[in-house]
RNA sequence: GGGGGAAUUCCCGAGCGGCCAAAGGGGGCAGACUGUAAAUCUGUUGUCACUGACUUCGGUGGUCCGAAUCCACCUUCCCCCA
């Protein structure tokens, strides 16, 4: 089976240290796994790998796309495994790094064949549905009826996951049961060997989120900002301009708050979205946990070079 | 020196005699998620032996069957006049 590495964790981790050396070290390249890194021109606020990593170790399925296409999901799964197999039959090793735990459950699970064509006017449709009085009832109530099971699992107020569900009834006219069985792969496409970077003190991974955000800022967040803005990259439209970063720092750029408000707002919304890549990725238990705050040989509260690090991370993939 | 106002649970802020462990928001914590995911959504947030008990609303002492809510004094802060 094809072997593969992967590398994830909450932001500000460490993890594309870890890929980098990993790669640098076993004649590897970098696999994003990043929903955000796709885009071109977002650099400092998606913390991409700088030119001269680029250069020293190849990186896949970053800078593919303008902020102002969408791509999903299944593209990532379509791209990257297009990469991996690429990397594969050059005889080099793949090793995948990211935070994205939808992304990489789609590229290490998904079976990417169940494709189908999403009719863009029935989900406008639905969208505006959800903004008038009552409308949100009535989508759940839409769902309630064509899949019971679906409307069980999912809560009334997410919006976007009834309407997608509506959207499978509607343009593949199964239930999102069957659809779900469909793209999911019953055996693993690769021999991965998952490594997760995460911190015991939740205190220290903040400290590092706060930290890596005030050197962003340091390195030109702001003119990248300000430079998307002005190209018309950042219509609230795009998936785009989801991105933590530039979401907190465009008010400061139009001049509706100062800068030390967006920064504040910036750290607060990095530190939830670590939360929230943490509960992805504790789920998976195929994940080989690291903490770089921890070391048993010296005791409690003492830290891993990264030397260790690196160390620990061979051993899980050289037998 | 004189007059007026304010002090509430981590923060802001409602409450103004019983229905108050105390609205709402923020923040925190936990969780969900399978083609928008750095998005979207949910739960929880005084303590405990948790369908009940106990301790909280600047401090102390009162009034009352009963107070965060009323009274007195004290402390701190704000505003106005001098």
């Amino acid at each position: 089976m094809k072997r593969v590495i992967a590398v994830v964790g909450p932001t500000a981790s460490g993890k594309s240290s870890l890929a980098l050396e990993l790669a640098h070290r076993h004649g590897g390249e970098i696999v994003s796994c990043d929903s955000m890194q796709i885009y071109r021109g977002m650099d400092i606020g998606t913390a991409k790998s700088s030119p001269d990593q680029m250069r020293l170790v190849p990186h896949h399925v970053t800078d593919i796309v303008y902020p102002n296409i969408s791509y999903s999901c299944a593209d990532y799964a379509r791209d990257a495994s297009a990469a991996i197999d690429d990397i594969i039959s050059r005889g080099k090793l793949p090793v995948i790094c990211g935070g994205t735990g939808l992304y990489l459950n789609a590229l290490l699970f998904g079976s990417g064949t169940a494709d189908m064509e999403f009719d863009d006017g029935y989900r406008t449709s639905l969208e505006n549905m959800a903004k008038e009085d009552g409308g949100v009832d009535r989508l759940y109530s839409m769902l309630s009826e064509v899949d019971p099971d679906a409307a069980e699992s999912i809560h009334k107020n997410n919006v976007k996951r009834v309407i997608r569900a509506l959207e499978i009834n509607h343009s593949a006219g199964m239930t999102k049961a069957e659809w779900d069985s469909r793209s999911l792969y019953t055996e693993k496409k690769y021999d991965a060997v998952i490594i997760g970077l995460n911190y015991r003190s939740r205190e220290e991974l903040y400290r590092r989120i706060e930290e890596r955000v005030d050197i962003m800022i340091k390195d030109g967040l702001v003119e990248e900002t300000r430079h998307l803005y002005e190209a018309g990259m950042l219509c609230e439209s795009y998936t785009a301009s989801q991105a933590i970063g530039y979401k907190e720092i465009l008010p400061y750029v139009k001049g509706e708050c100062d800068l030390s408000f967006a920064a504040e707002e910036l750290k607060k919304a990095t530190r939830r979205y670590a939360k929230r890549q943490l509960t992805w990725f504790m789920k998976n238990e195929e994940i080989n946990w690291i903490y770089p705050d921890e070391n048993p040989y010296y005791g409690k509260n003492s830290e891993k070079t990264f030397e260790d690090i690196v160390n620990i991370a061979e051993k899980l993939f050289i037998n």
